[in-house]
DNA sequence: GCTGCTGGTATTGGATCCAATAGTGGGAGG
DNA sequence: CCTCCCACTATTGGATCCAATACCAGCAGC
């Protein structure tokens, strides 16, 4: 019965990152408590660590919901996002195996098969999370998974809106970066992932339909 | 008796930033939980909240102790800082009335008039987080006040060991980016400010053996 | 003399109960 | 009929007690 607070915050977290939970609603300590069989102690414990992780926000005695995003804010947090993901890119490299690298070709195979919005989403997290495995700074890596978190919403959102006849250029950019990579190539790596996440960080702003719910 | 989880979390904060418990010191609960007059649970829940500021870290049963981090680590955070900070300032130049930019003028003048090293790190804080205060963007500045967090007790070691005769570089650095404020020239404010973060980064380099005890 | 086990102790994690607060609905007064 | 106030309820915050786990010291066996 080790550490009951990792298991429901677990739970809420792949709750709140596929869209079972959206922004806005509310996050009820003993309705969560009940569903996965704790208190609500261990409940309070992990809406804290998810807080640390951005998916949701706690006001005292208000509770905790998840928050709802201005597209300026989403258009800053891409901009934090093009300023460290290739950071982190540059510390990972050196430490990334072939294995990895074999890993990471399967992952945009996977993707170009193609399949449904949510599978996408895991997909392509999981493709450039693995590009940072290298990155032995923990706050650097956190502070990625945070950006990533608190953004994935608008991010399904918008790839429903915008369909998959753009995914040719998120295949071809993922397969550039991925040969810098093979490539120990830094600097070019480091460009097309500032470039991946800028062109969508300004397609995102075509679609400000996003942002209203 | 509104929130003593706060209260607690901001002696814990203080005691932390001001070099009373230093890196790698644990953090019992209980003895904590005594000297604020609290029980332990306030207590659990504000070591978390400082976990999401990256003042302390917990481990499951070990407890919370402040991390120590090695030159590498403080070395990215300050490429983090050179990443980020500038975009804080952007974001937040607009924003500014020209009563901050007074009280900056203020805070200058008081770090040029000199004192302790505790109270030049507590005016330097101030005097740059005043500059971000227009930045509406939760999750930037949260970013760069973790950052600052971290980073505070490898600052403390080497401002004390590099002495006072530096100190002329930091105020002609200030001066100038207080400057490019009060001319709204966001350009020339984020590039000072790069540079001020990434100088200290380097002089920082020089001196290993703040990264040993 | 060293190593590995085993018991004790210190410390953290979890459950239950009680207190405090914010949101809400109904009633009285204008 | 509208508005303001008050009490009620739903929900979160805190205290105390109990359980589980990690650390440590001492002992036995090799």
């Amino acid at each position: 019965m080790t550490a009951a607070s990792l298991r429901v915050a677990g739970q809420l977290r792949t709750a709140i990152l596929g869209g079972t939970i959206g922004p806005g609603e509310r996050v009820r300590q003993e309705e969560v408590a009940q569903r996965s069989g704790a208190s609500r102690l261990p409940v309070r414990e992990a809406l804290r660590m998810l807080a640390a992780e951005g998916l949701i926000e706690n006001e005292p005695h208000k509770g905790a919901r998840v928050p709802r995003l201005s597209m300026r804010e989403v258009d800053v947090m891409y901009r934090m996002r093009e300023q460290l993901e290739p950071l982190a890119l540059a510390e990972s490299l050196p430490e990334l195996t072939a294995d990895d690298l074999a890993r990471l070709g399967d992952l945009q195979d996977r993707i170009e098969q193609g399949g449904d919005v949510g599978r996408f989403l895991e997909l392509d997290r999981e493709f450039h999370l693995l590009t940072y495995r290298g990155c032995r700074v923990e706050q650097l890596t956190s502070t990625v998974v945070r950006l990533w978190n608190s953004t994935q919403h608008y991010r399904r959102a918008f790839v429903q809106l915008s369909g998959p006849e753009r995914m040719w250029v998120v295949n071809a950019e993922h397969r550039l970066l991925l040969d810098a990579l093979v490539r120990r190539d830094r600097t070019d790596a480091g460009r097309f992932l500032a470039g991946h996440i800028r062109r969508t960080r300004i397609e995102l702003g075509h679609h400000p339909g996003v942002f209203e719910g």
